[in-house]
DNA sequence: CGGTATGACC
């Protein structure tokens, strides 16, 4: 039916047919105009005040594609008794636009009218307290669960699973899970998502399989995979992300674009360039974020010319980057110490490109200029940003400044990150470590006592190693592991070996306890250990570790490489080492 | 079917 007949025929009384085609008519066009028309007919005949109609109109002038909040409130002052639905589609606009705490004021109001919220709308107003970081509102919902006998809506618990989930309050997240009565496999992978966030991440691999076993009744999905691609990610856990990619191919989601992106990440991450590309050749319609997660990878692992090749190639099959992929870009660059090319990226960056540098591509620069010794320069490109530069960045330029020994910067910056109110542990060993090298031991002492003042608590590192899928962690100066008796004996034996190679542990770097620390006893030295100790010879040792590698625990792993022939990959905080004979693929330290 | 959901700086 042509559009502009239909609303013709609204403007004398109308009979049932016509008032039902109205309906549909709402709900279904997308010209504002017309809609605007609409309103003065229902206005005219006093419709609005006839749920069937108020609430089609209300839903449609308050959700994308045609969202105005005034309207919507205009609309909704307009009806006389509004009722629950009403109310819901309010709160429920409110919670997706910049005032999601709105959507609890419209809850609130409702309940000084008496209208008895519905399991929706607590949901919605449940995802305004998410988004506008209401806390307190998010549990006061909760406390009324009970009361208004939700306890068993299996939406409004997942939603509030992602309340305590985004909240940081993992246990909470657990506990509305396990006292669900019904759980959907929404509900499943929101605790993935919630042990992903939270950092439990060995936990959201537990949880597939617990899924896989079937004693649920819920299989994972394609949401399901994405999710622990992810959690696979952070883990370096290769093995089981190769799982992951199996039970793809076997349910046929190995169609879909996101899950295909989500698997060149998530090999790239692992440090498996090769199963990345294999994965990414097949692609048939790659999109910015294939090409932007395969560029990431070749940058990560420190194949720069690779990067900008893969841009090259991009541009030619007419992908337009974005400014991630710009971000990836110049991250290669400065892990492959490409300072021209990056320097001339960034450039292009805004002349061919226009876009308008954020603190990632700074970060990208700064970490450029700063790893071939431009350390004062790359100071003052933090002083011409446009954007704040965050604690990342200062960070960045602190550990360049530690590399090349310079101390006078390395006390601004770390002004700058007092400032930020963003100086963590890490940054104080970094400075005292500066001052160690330098011989500067009285500034040693005044660090030690400040960090003592203010109470700088130092989380200890940890590195985790995979084997056959299994994921062992190990923490500094760790007691905990089951074999780790064994581990200990293995890493002195390794020592030993090494020494006879010329390894001497470098003493002027201090780890993250007090000065009496064993450099022997870092985190990724006993994942090494112990991969060692647990693995056939030759086999492939798979790292991933929260901070970055010290100078003595690099140059441990070069050795170990070529003295017991194993390929070492590392993950720290910031890139890939790829140890082989005796060598890394980063120009880190030197 | 409203709730989960692909690629970024150290």
């Amino acid at each position: 039916m042509n559009a502009q007949t239909t609303l013709s025929r609204f403007t004398s009384p109308s009979n049932q047919t016509h008032l039902q085609s109205l309906i549909s008519f709402i709900k279904s066009t997308t010209q504002t105009f017309q809609l605007l028309q609409i309103h003065a007919y229902l206005l005219r005949t006093s419709l609005i005040q006839q749920t069937t109609f108020s609430v089609p109109f209300l839903n449609r002038i308050s959700l994308p594609p045609l969202q105005n909040l005034n309207y919507s409130l205009k609309v909704f002052t307009q009806i006389s008794r509004p009722n629950v639905t009403h109310y819901n589609t309010m709160i429920r606009a409110y919670a997706m636009t910049i005032h999601p705490e709105r959507g609890f004021y419209v809850y609130r109001d409702m309940m000084r009218h008496d209208v008895r919220p519905n399991p929706q709308s607590c949901s919605f107003v449940v995802k305004s307290c998410i988004r506008g970081c209401l806390f307190l509102g998010g549990v006061q919902i909760h406390d009324r669960v009970f009361r208004d006998g939700h306890c068993s809506d299996t939406l409004l618990l997942t939603t509030l699973m992602e309340f305590y989930s985004v909240s940081g309050k993992c246990e909470d997240a657990c506990k509305v899970f396990d006292e669900m009565p019904m759980r959907d496999t929404v509900a499943w992978n929101v605790l993935v998502s919630c042990y992903t966030r939270n950092g439990r991440t060995r936990d959201a691999l537990g949880v597939f399989d617990a899924m896989r076993s079937g004693e649920h009744g819920c299989d994972p999905d394609d949401v399901t995979c994405l999710l622990v691609l992810q959690a696979c990610s952070n883990l370096c856990a290769f093995e089981f992300g190769e799982r992951v990619h199996q039970y793809i191919k076997v349910h046929g989601y190995i169609h879909a674009l996101n899950i295909c992106n989500a698997l060149v990440a998530m090999y790239s991450k692992c440090g498996q360039l090769d199963k990345a590309y294999e994965v990414f050749q097949k692609i048939p319609n790659k999109d910015v974020v294939s090409w932007t997660a395969m560029i990431s990878g070749f940058a990560s692992n420190g194949y720069g010319r690779e990067a900008i090749n893969g841009f090259r190639q991009m541009k030619t099959m007419g992908v337009s980057p974005d400014e991630q992929t710009f971000t990836a870009l110049l991250s290669g660059c400065s892990h492959a110490g490409l300072l021209d090319e990056g320097r001339l990226i960034f450039d292009k960056m805004q002349t061919e490109f226009g876009v308008v540098p954020n603190v990632h591509h700074y970060g990208c620069v700064v970490d450029l200029m700063g790893r071939v010794g431009l350390v004062e320069d790359a100071y003052d490109v933090i002083m011409s940003m446009k954007c704040k530069p965050d604690a990342t960045i200062w960070r960045t330029l602190l550990g360049a400044c530690k590399v090349h020994g310079n101390l006078t910067l390395g006390e601004r910056v770390i002004e700058h990150l007092i400032e930020l109110k963003a100086q963590e542990a890490g940054d104080y060993i970094l400075l005292l470590n500066m001052y160690l090298s330098a011989g500067h031991w009285e500034k040693v002492i005044e660090v030690r006592k400040l960090m003592k003042e203010k109470g700088i608590q130092t989380t200890p590192s940890a590195s985790t190693i995979e084997l056959k899928g299994e994921i062992h962690e190990f923490k500094v100066d760790d007691t905990s592991h089951s074999r780790i008796n064994e581990v200990y004996e293995m890493l002195d034996e390794i020592e030993k070996q090494l020494k006879i190679g010329g390894y001497d542990a470098e003493l002027n770097d201090v780890g993250s306890k007090d000065k009496e620390t064993r450099l022997s006893y870092h985190s990724e030295k006993l994942a090494m250990a112990f991969g060692v100790l647990a693995t056939p010879p030759g086999t492939k040792l798979r790292v991933a570790k929260d901070l970055r590698i010290c100078t003595d625990c690099h140059n441990f792993a070069k050795m170990l490489s070529g003295v017991y022939n194993r390929e070492v990959i590392i993950r720290d905080r910031t890139r890939f080492h790829h140890f082989r004979d005796g060598r890394c693929s980063c120009n880190d330290f030197w």
